[in-house]
DNA sequence: TCAAAAAGTAAAGCTTCCTTTACATTTCGC
DNA sequence: GCGAAATGTAAAGGAAGCTTTACTTTTTGA
C-alpha cells in the first residue's frame, strides 16, 4: 500500500507539522506514513482524506498486494 | 464509527466464517468488527469493501466522530 | 424437535500503529 | 551563506488490531 499524502501535502504547500495538527497525531507519525513505515488506521486514514477533501480510496493506493 | 458487514453479510447470505475465508482473517476478526470491538486495518477494510463491490466509505461509516 | 450450522464469549499472546523524546540533516528565503 | 523552518532517524513504550484455542448459545431447516 501507497499513498498521496506527501504530494497532496506539497501540492497545497502543507507542512508535515499543520497536517499532523489538523488530523490530530503527531508529526512522527506523519513521517512514517509518508515513508511507508506503517498503514495509517481505518480512522486516520478517514480524517486524512477528509482534510485532503478527498475519499479514501483516491489518498491511498491498495495496488493489489498480496501478503 | 460503525460498519455495514453484517448488514452487507445478510443481504447476500454470507456466513461468517465465509467472509473471514475470503478476506483472510479468523471468524474472530470478523465478529469483533461486526460487534464494534474494535476498528478494521485500513488494509482489511479495502479488503472487505472490495469483497462486497463497494468502496470503505459505503461500508464503514464514520459519523463525524470526535474523541 | 433435534441436529447441525452459525454466531457468540473469553483470554492469552503477537504484531502493527502511534506517541514521546531527543537529535541530525536538508531546504529555503533573505 | 546563514538561520530558521521543514524534514528526517532512532528507539522505547503503550494502545489497538488480529490470531489461536476452546468453549457456549442461538438460529435454522428438514
Amino acid at each position: 500500500m501507497t499513498n498521496k499524502i506527501a504530494q497532496l501535502r506539497k501540492e497545497r504547500r502543507i507542512s508535515q507539522a499543520e497536517l499532523a495538527d489538523a488530523v490530530d497525531v503527531t508529526r512522527q507519525t506523519i513521517i512514517s506514513l509518508e515513508n511507508g513505515r506503517y498503514n495509517a488506521s481505518l480512522l486516520l486514514a478517514h480524517r486524512i482524506a477528509k482534510y485532503f477533501g478527498l475519499t479514501i480510496e483516491e489518498v491511498f493506493l491498495f495496488e493489489e498486494e498480496e501478503e
